[in-house]
DNA sequence: ACCTGAACACCGTTCAAGT
DNA sequence: ACCTGAACACCGTTCAAGT
C-alpha cells in the first residue's frame, strides 16, 4: 500500500468505460428517465462535476452509450437467401431493440447520431442490394424499414381507447408490414 | 368601468382556451422544448402558478395542445377510391405532421394518449376495410401506417454519414413504403 | 375566494477552492 | 495537477401569504 503513495496514486478512481457501463446499468435497470448526471455520479461514489472529467456532457453520455448498445445488435445471417435474410434480421433487430427501450428512446429524441454506417447498416443495405434493389429505391427501402420499426417501438400507445388495446400485436404488425415491404 | 367593481371582476384575466391557444403559438413558432410552465406563463404575464389555476399539470397541458391540432387533420376524400384515398390521405397526414413537428415530438415523447379514436383514425380505418382488410390484417396495417409515419417523422438523422446525407428524400420513401403496404 | 410570489426539489453545467 | 463542493441558471410543482 505504501506503493500507491499519494503521489503515485491514479488521478481518476474511475475511467471512462467505467462510466459508460455504470450509466449503462442504470438505463438498463431503471430506464432512460432515470440516468442523469446526479444519479451517474451518484452510483459512482462521487459529484456531479467528476462526470465532467470523463465526459464532454450528457448529449456525449448518450452517445457513447448508444454507441456501446450498438455493437450489440444482431447482423444478418449471410447464408440465407436475401429475403429470408433481410425478414430474419429485422425481426431479430425489432427483438434486440424491443430489449433495450432505452436505446430506442435514446434514437427518437434525436439527441444520438443512430449509426447508419454501421455493420449492421451495411450488412442490411447489402441484403436489399441482392433483393434488386438499386439507388433511390434502395434507401427509400432501407429508410422505410429504419422508420417501421423506430415508429413499432417509439409508439408506447399504439391504441388508446378500451376494448381494442389488447387486441394489436405491434411485433405482429411489425413482421406484417415487413413481408409488404420487401 | 364602475360595474367591473373589484366584487365582479373576473377572477381570472384569462380562461383555458386562451392558455392553450399562447401555448400553440409558442410550440408554432419556437419548438415544443421552448414551452415551459415558466415561458407560458411568462407569455401570459404572469407568474408560472398561475398556470396551475387552469391546467392540472404539463401533461394535461401537452394533451390539450394534441387533442387541439388533431381537428387541423386531413380527412381522406370519400370521393376517392380506397386505394387512391388511403394514399392521399397518408400523405396529407403526413404533410399535416410535417408542418406540426411538435406534435409528432408529443407523440413520440408518450406523454399524451394519440387519439386513435378520432375521426381521423376511423375513416382511415374504413378505407382500409373497403379495401377489403379485415381483424388482425386490419389492425395490423393501420398500426403499421401509424408506425411509419411516427417513425419516418421522428428520425431527424436518417443519414449520419457524410456524401449520402442529401440523397434521401423522407417523404419519397414514405410514399415508396405506403404503396407497398396499401 | 381567488391569485401568485416565493420556496422546494429537481436538472445540466461551471468554476473556484481544496487536496 | 487533478478532483469536486458549491453555486448558477434552469425546470415542474406546491403552498402560504396577499389581495
Amino acid at each position: 500500500v505504501e506503493l500507491l503513495s499519494s503521489r503515485t496514486m491514479p488521478r481518476h478512481l474511475f475511467d471512462r468505460p467505467q462510466v459508460v457501463a455504470t450509466a449503462r446499468r442504470i438505463v438498463d435497470t431503471d430506464g432512460l428517465e432515470a440516468l442523469t448526471v446526479r444519479s451517474l455520479a451518484s452510483a459512482l461514489g462521487t459529484g456531479p462535476a467528476s462526470v465532467y472529467r470523463h465526459v464532454e456532457n450528457r448529449r456525449e453520455l448518450l452517445q457513447l452509450l448508444a454507441d456501446d448498445a450498438a455493437t450489440e445488435l444482431p447482423l444478418p445471417d449471410e447464408s440465407l437467401p436475401p429475403r429470408d435474410r433481410l425478414l430474419d434480421s429485422w425481426l431479430a433487430l425489432y427483438d434486440a431493440f424491443a430489449a433495450r427501450p432505452w436505446l430506442i428512446d435514446l434514437i427518437a429524441s434525436g439527441e444520438v447520431i443512430s449509426a447508419h454506417a454501421s455493420p449492421v447498416a451495411e450488412k442490411n443495405l447489402q441484403a436489399l442490394a441482392d433483393l434488386g434493389l438499386r439507388g433511390p429505391d434502395l434507401h427509400a427501402a432501407y429508410s422505410s424499414l429504419n422508420a417501421l420499426l423506430l415508429g413499432t417501438l417509439s409508439s408506447r400507445h399504439p391504441y388508446g381507447h378500451g376494448a381494442s388495446e389488447a387486441t394489436v400485436d405491434p411485433r405482429g404488425a411489425f413482421q406484417w408490414a415487413l413481408q409488404k415491404l420487401i
